[in-house]
DNA sequence: GAGTGGTCTAGACCACTGC
DNA sequence: CAGTGGTCTAGACCACTCT
């Protein structure tokens, strides 16, 4: 296990990041071959002039990730499976971004409604208080591929049509300065109805996926309650689990 | 912010995990309220009697799980939201149960069969040689709830048909010493064919929602690939995610 | 028994926040 | 400016695994 690892004390990212990161490259390049064992921390705190809790530190957080695995009495392990992304908080434009798939917006409703029930619930304001409706269709190389309603309570974010057309919700509220903490999810499958069907061009009784969700930032405001529907053939969630150890 | 803490240096239970309880069981509890700040690590450390790292780790614990968060310059604060249980690797059996539905199994095979291409491939077995099929139909309140269709390698379990009635596969393995680490999982939506159908008591062509799903344990061996499908009216999914920091 | 990770201490300096 | 969390050190002892 003859791995090259360096930390520069001058540069403003932490040591034990550095050390995690040149380990997850290392894993990701193939240098650290699965079942490989790490080297005991001690050794590896010497050679590197980092102090094991340092050095401890860098390990535990690709442990987070699942990258490896510790045993007692036996070492540190690189991860066998195939461990690519772990669940995030994804953005469906991102996701067909990245998958190659060239997303697009069209944007039918931006407006502002009163606040119904079920939604005021959701995001914690007024029944019948202002709240932001958007609509959007979601394409993917012209093809529509989910149809999404949202709703955002009122002064969080300037919801300019032009923006959403050009990427997704989740990165205008990134850029806007909300941390997106966490977010409740429910997965589910349905028949469409004759509006759904014709706008994603499916017929009368084909069945969609469904998600809905409600997502917070840090301070524990919800920021957003979404009712999407997806047409199966077209998107599906994949996501990888850990454990919780 | 008057709160009792208190750790037992003679117990075996980790100093830092003894005030992770005892924080995580003060904000279930209330008397942490959402919003609060914990008040600064150097003092809760003096208080307790315990050094400085060792309370960060406890609380670095309730912020991996959501309960905190951490502002430099600001403080340690309860969060707002209503994180009940982050996403888990879940069994469809515990879930139901803990929902108070009496779930129950009808298992309709249990056998041997050589490996198809799709299977060894996710198994990480040879093609055509030995995996165990099971064929279970889940069932709560006496309705059908879903059909689940899982293979797992030869030599990992015992599969005795009336365990597998009693209980769920997750629990099984666990009972077995299988650690398991993580999942591949993938959901969709589908119309029911004549056969699935009749089995859930749909009719043909009735939307579905489908679970497709390779676990494995934390040696990297994959230990079960399952094809699932589900009565959407009767069974969502449904989690809560953290955005990974 | 040798070697591993798991826990813990008592300090230190820095970066950021809010007044 | 004072106060907070973020990072880091150089040790220590213990529990577990393997041979």
């Amino acid at each position: 296990m003859q791995l090259e690892l360096s930390v520069d004390r001058g540069s403003p990212v932490p040591l034990y990041f550095q050390l995690a990161q040149q380990l997850e490259a290392a894993i990701e390049h193939g240098r650290l071959t699965p079942g490989s064992l790490l080297g005991n921390e001690i050794e590896l705190a010497g050679r590197l002039g980092l102090s094991r809790p340092t050095v401890r530190q860098a390990i535990q957080s690709l442990v987070d990730k699942g990258l490896l695995v510790r045993r007692r009495g036996v070492g540190t392990q690189v991860v066998h499976s195939q461990v690519k992304r772990p669940l995030e908080l994804s953005s469906l434009y991102d996701d067909l971004e990245s998958a190659g798939q060239r997303p697009a917006t069209k944007v039918l409703v931006n407006t502002v409604v009163p606040a119904s029930a079920e939604i005021a619930a959701a995001l914690g304001v007024a029944e019948a208080g202002e709240v932001h409706r958007i609509e959007r269709l979601r394409l993917a190389h012209g093809e529509p591929i989910a149809y999404l309603c949202n709703y955002l309570p009122p002064g969080l974010l300037d919801l300019d049509t032009g923006q959403l057309e050009a990427t997704g919700l989740y990165r205008l509220m990134r850029a806007a300065g909300i941390t997106l903490h966490s977010a409740r999810q429910t997965i589910g499958a349905r028949a469409a109805g004759a509006v759904e069907a014709e706008r994603l061009g499916e017929e009368t009784g084909a069945p969609l996926l469904t998600m809905e969700r409600v997502t917070f930032d840090d301070t524990g405001r919800a920021v957003e309650f979404g009712t999407h529907i997806y047409r199966p053939g077209r998107y599906s969630f994949e996501f990888q689990l850990l454990v919780r150890p």
